[in-house]
DNA sequence: CTGTTTTATGCAAAGGTTTGCGCAAAGCTT
DNA sequence: AAGCTTTGCGCAAACCTTTGCATAAAACAG
C-alpha cells in the first residue's frame, strides 16, 4: 500500500489551524505571524511537504509540460537539440514530454493527439519527412495551443520557428568543392517538400551558378532519409557515365551511406570524390577519412525553440518569431585533397 | 488569451442536465438512457472533450508518470533504452519524464528530486559514473516509490533491475583475442565501484585463467568514461615497454577514443593492435577499421526496465527481480587480421 | 387508487491548492 | 468609554472528475 503524500491539510490538522493559514506561511505571506509561520514551515520540513502540482495545474490550468515531436530519438542531432530544450524548460520550471514520429506522418499525428490528452500546455515539432499535410497543426493554431517548430517547417504556417539558413550553408559547400578543385558536384537531397530540401538545393542550385557551373540534373538526385535509399542514391551517381568527383549529402547519415557506398565501389575519399555531410554528427571525427560538415548549433538551436515556446506562451497566437542561425563549414580529411 | 479547454461543465450546461450524468453517458454506463447518451456523446465530440488528466491524477492519487535519470541523453545507448522504454509506457497509458545527470552525482540527486516534485509515480535510472552513495534512492524505498535501476545499478540495494552479463561478455572478448593469436590483452576499466566496470573486468581475469594467460596488472588501466580519460588510458598502454597487442574498452566510445589514439601513434589495427568495444554504438560500422564490439539489445532493456517498474507499481515494496540479458559479440575488422 | 418497484437523473464529497472576503480580537484615538 | 483601525486567522469557492447515495418520476401490482 503506497503512503498518500503530505497535503496542507495533514499539516493544519496536525497543528490544529486552518489549510489557508498554512497555505499562507509557506508562501511567506506577512499576514500570518512569525511565530506561526516559523513552526508551520518546521512541520513542513519534518513532515517532507511538496506541493501537488496536480492540484497546482488544476488551479491555474496549466501542466508545465511541454510536448516535443522529433522524427527520431536515437540521432545525436535531436536528443542534443532536445538537451538544449531541456536546460530552459527547466529554468521556467517545466518538463518535457518526449514522443518520436519515426518520420512517420501517421505517427506524428497520433503523438499530437497523444500530447493534447495529457494536456501539454503546446508543442515543439520537427515535422517527419512524410508530412505534407498540416491540418493536424492547424487545428492547434485555431485551439491557440502553443506551437514552435524547428529545423524541419511547415512555412505555410505562422508560426515561430527557429532553423538553420540551409541555402548559405548548401552554396558554402559549392564553393568550398569548386575551391578545392572539383566541377562535377553532386547533391543527394531529401523529399522535395521538405524545406530544409528545398533550402540546401537553392543554397546548392546558387552556388554553382556563383561558380560559373552548369547545372546537370543527373547529378541531384532525391532519396528519403534514411541510409538503404542513400546507398541507392548513390549508386545511381556512381553509375553516371561521367561519375562527380564531389558529393554533398543532405545530412551526415545520407553521407555516412554514401561513403561505405563510395568505398564499396573502390573509389577513393577525397582522391577520386569529396563528400561532405550536414549536421555534424558526432561520429564525424571518427570515420575515416573524417568528414567535412556542417556544423549545426544544436544545443542552441533546442534553447532557441524552448525560449519561443515561452515567449509564444507569452504573447499568443500572432507571435511567430522566425529564428535562422547560422552554421559552421567544419573541414576535415573527406573534402580536401591530401598535398 | 487562451482558451479553457472544454469540461464536464460546459458539456453539462449546455445540454442543461447535470455532471454526473455526462460523465457516466460518456463511460458508457447503462443506467443512462440510449438517447441521452447518444447526445451526450455527439456533443463531447463536437466541443473536442477531452478528460482532464489533472483532475483524474487528483482523485486516482496517480499522474501516470514515469521519472528516467540517464548518464547523458545524446549517447545512442541512452536513447535507445529510453525508446525502448517508451513503448511499453505507451502501452500502459503511462507518460516518460527523461532527466540527464551527466554523470555526476549531484546533478543526479537534483533530478530525484525535481522528479518527486513533480510526482513522477516512480523512477528508472541508469545510476552516474560518479555515484557511489545511494542516500538518495534509500530515501525513495523507506517511501515505497517504485525504482528500477538498468545498466549501472547500485547491488547494494533491494530493487528490481535489468543489466547484461557483462563478465560473459568480457570472458568472451579475452577468448576472441586469445583465439586470434593475441597474448598481451588489455583493458580499459571504467570506476571501480561501478557494477559494470567489476563484472567486466571479473570476466575479462576468468577469461586470462581459462586460456592460459597470466595477469599483468600494467595491461588493466581504468579511467574515467569519456574520451579524454580513455585517450590517456590508450597513451599510457602504448607507452608500455611491452605494448599490449589487443585491447578492450568498457564502452565504444572508450573504444573510438583508443583507436584515434592508436593511430595517432601510427600503429596500425587490427596488425599491431587488436581492439574491442562494448554496447555496440551505431558507428561502429562506419569507423575504419569497423569496430568489433559487444552488442547489448538496447530496445529490450528498455522494454524489460519498463516492464519491472509496472510490475513494481503493481506488487509492491518487495519485489526485486533480477532481469539479466545476454550480449553478443559482433566481430568486424577491428580484431581480426586480414589474412 | 394506493403502495411498491424500476428507471433515470441529480447531489455532494473527495482529492489539494490558492485567495478574496469576512470576522473576531486587540490596539489605538479622542 | 465609544468608535475606529489594525492584526491574525478561517471560510468557502474554484479548478475537474468520479461515484455512492438520494430523489423524483414513471411504471406496475394489487
Amino acid at each position: 500500500m503506497k503512503k498518500r503524500h503530505t497535503s496542507l491539510k495533514d499539516l493544519a490538522d496536525e497543528l490544529g489551524i486552518s489549510i489557508s493559514t498554512v497555505s499562507r506561511a509557506l508562501k511567506n505571506n506577512p499576514i500570518i505571524s512569525p511565530e506561526l509561520t516559523r513552526k508551520i514551515k518546521e512541520l513542513a520540513t519534518k513532515r517532507n511537504y511538496i506541493p501537488n502540482p496536480l492540484a497546482m495545474g488544476l488551479l491555474r490550468q496549466q501542466t508545465k509540460m511541454i510536448g516535443v515531436i522529433v522524427p527520431d530519438l536515437v540521432t545525436h542531432f535531436y536528443s542534443s537539440i532536445i538537451s538544449g530544450m531541456e536546460e530552459v524548460a527547466k529554468e521556467n520550471g517545466y518538463y518535457i514530454i518526449i514522443a518520436s514520429s519515426n518520420e512517420s506522418l501517421e505517427k506524428e499525428k497520433e503523438s499530437v493527439n497523444n500530447l493534447l490528452k495529457s494536456r501539454v500546455e503546446g508543442l515543439i515539432v520537427c515535422i517527419s519527412q512524410e508530412t505534407n499535410s498540416f491540418e493536424h497543426f492547424e487545428l492547434l493554431i485555431q485551439n491557440e495551443i502553443p506551437l514552435v517548430f524547428f529545423d524541419r517547417v511547415a512555412e505555410s504556417l505562422e508560426v515561430p520557428s527557429v532553423t538553420v539558413d540551409g541555402a548559405e550553408a548548401a552554396k558554402n559547400v559549392t564553393r568550398h568543392f569548386y575551391e578545392n578543385g572539383r566541377r562535377h558536384i553532386a547533391y543527394i537531397s531529401g523529399p522535395e517538400h521538405l524545406n530544409i530540401s528545398k533550402h540546401r538545393k537553392e543554397g546548392y542550385l546558387k552556388g554553382l551558378k556563383e561558380c560559373g557551373l552548369e547545372f546537370i540534373p543527373d547529378l541531384l538526385v532525391e532519396c528519403n532519409l534514411n541510409a538503404e535509399e542513400a546507398a541507392l542514391a548513390t549508386r545511381k551517381l556512381l553509375n553516371l557515365k561521367q561519375i562527380p568527383d564531389a558529393i554533398f549529402g543532405i545530412n551526415d547519415t545520407i553521407a555516412f551511406a554514401a561513403m561505405k557506398e563510395i568505398k564499396k565501389h573502390k573509389l577513393r575519399i577525397p582522391d577520386d570524390i569529396a563528400l561532405v555531410g550536414f549536421t555534424d554528427e558526432f561520429h564525424s571525427t571518427v570515420v575515416e577519412p573524417t568528414l567535412t560538415s556542417v556544423t549545426h548549433p544544436t544545443l542552441q538551436m533546442g534553447k532557441e525553440a524552448a525560449r519561443l515556446f515561452f515567449e509564444s506562451i507569452e504573447k499568443g497566437e500572432n507571435f511567430a518569431e522566425k529564428v535562422v542561425l547560422q552554421t559552421n563549414l567544419v573541414i576535415r580529411e573527406s573534402s580536401v585533397k591530401r598535398i
